[in-house]
DNA sequence: GTCTATATTTAGATAGAC
DNA sequence: GTCTATCTAAATATAGAC
């Protein structure tokens, strides 16, 4: 229990202030399920177990666990957009934009928030409202995305060979599947491996894309 | 109810023949289920509506929810292993291998057969057992990609840049992201223009590795 | 807002008739 | 092998005390 604070209604602690805190350990309870047990292990008892939370406040303050995880949806969308516009703000060469990449990656993987996105997409099937919310985030991840390689293409023959936005939505599909892939093997050394090929091809890519006269 | 057939025992037919039938029609239920309604709307019941069968024979069959899920991974995973092996046997350049990418991808997602594999993988997070069941199926996809990506590559540059077991890893995350994300959104025409574009830079690759004097 | 208790539904699993 | 019936456990969701 957090210390209790003076409120203008006299009361221990505002509704709000508390209320809030509450749905924060609730989501963040909901990712720690989703990360560790899946999406076919979520429950409200489970979520609550992994919170130390009481079973029925998932339902006071999110309706139902598909609310609840529609909740964790779009606040991992927020935070995931906000994220990637800093880091890709400065990107200028395909090699920053795989650097980049590997530190979102990095970031991304090591607190299982790319884990607990993948969980959610397949919990999708089995809820078209959590589905929309889903959808969301995953369309603001890939025009950041692409907005980037925008930036890395443009003049270059490439940018005219390939459709952004195809290549935008097969990089996010492809985080999300090696986030899968990760789950069933032990995995962990494949992804850095993989980071140092495309730093590696990405150096080439841009020679060839601007020449150094 | 199929045509009854004399059995050496006398009976309608024998056990096996009916038990056998019976299994693979309760596996087919279980991908229609994994399909529709995802991991997360699994049951003993659902699977059992979507087949028309009787909820009990999942666990006179396969003696769990679990068993018959780890069942349909086992079989679609040889069957994989058999589709893929018999067509990239013949894979010569990149731009073949794109080809027959393209053309696995188109059999295998109208089939929904990389669905099922998507929603199986997210359902490894809750159950080890299964997690054993689907990792064999992917070793063995991304051993026949690993194998036709060495016989491309071979004596080229790029071959000794990238590890090619990553790459062919990469490979089959990307097509599990990618049934994930056409599962939140509508999707259906991005997957051609994407193999559409990778041909083109497939061809221009094999030209740098391969230039015609 | 949070807790306990509980009503209701659904899921996993088994026993026994056929 | 397959079906009906049923037991048990777990899940969703709500009511009411605090």
């Amino acid at each position: 229990m957090p210390a209790a604070r003076r409120t203008p209604t006299g009361t221990h602690r505002t509704a709000s202030e508390s209320g809030a805190e509450t749905r924060d350990r609730l989501q963040a309870a909901a990712r720690a399920c989703l990360r560790q047990d899946g999406i076919a292990g979520v429950s409200a008892r489970a979520i609550a177990r992994h919170g130390d939370l009481n079973q029925a406040l998932v339902f006071y303050h999110f309706g139902s666990v598909d609310g609840l995880l529609q909740a964790v949806a779009r606040t991992d969308a927020e935070r995931r957009a906000l994220l990637y516009a800093e880091r890709l703000a400065g990107v200028k060469t395909l090699k920053d934009l795989v650097s980049v990449g590997h530190q979102i990656h990095q970031v991304e993987f090591a607190e299982g928030n790319t884990a607990v996105l993948a969980q959610l997409v397949a919990g999708a099937a089995s809820s078209p409202e959590l589905g929309a919310a889903v959808q969301d985030g995953m369309q603001a991840w890939t025009t950041l995305v692409e907005d980037a390689l925008a930036r890395v293409l443009a003049d270059t023959p490439l940018g005219a060979v390939v459709p952004l936005a195809d290549i935008a939505y097969a990089i996010a599909s492809l985080f999300l599947g090696l986030e899968l892939m990760g789950g069933v093997d032990g995995d962990s050394t494949r992804l850095d491996s993989l980071f140092t090929s495309l730093d590696a091809v990405s150096g080439l890519v841009d020679l060839l894309l601007h020449p150094p006269t």
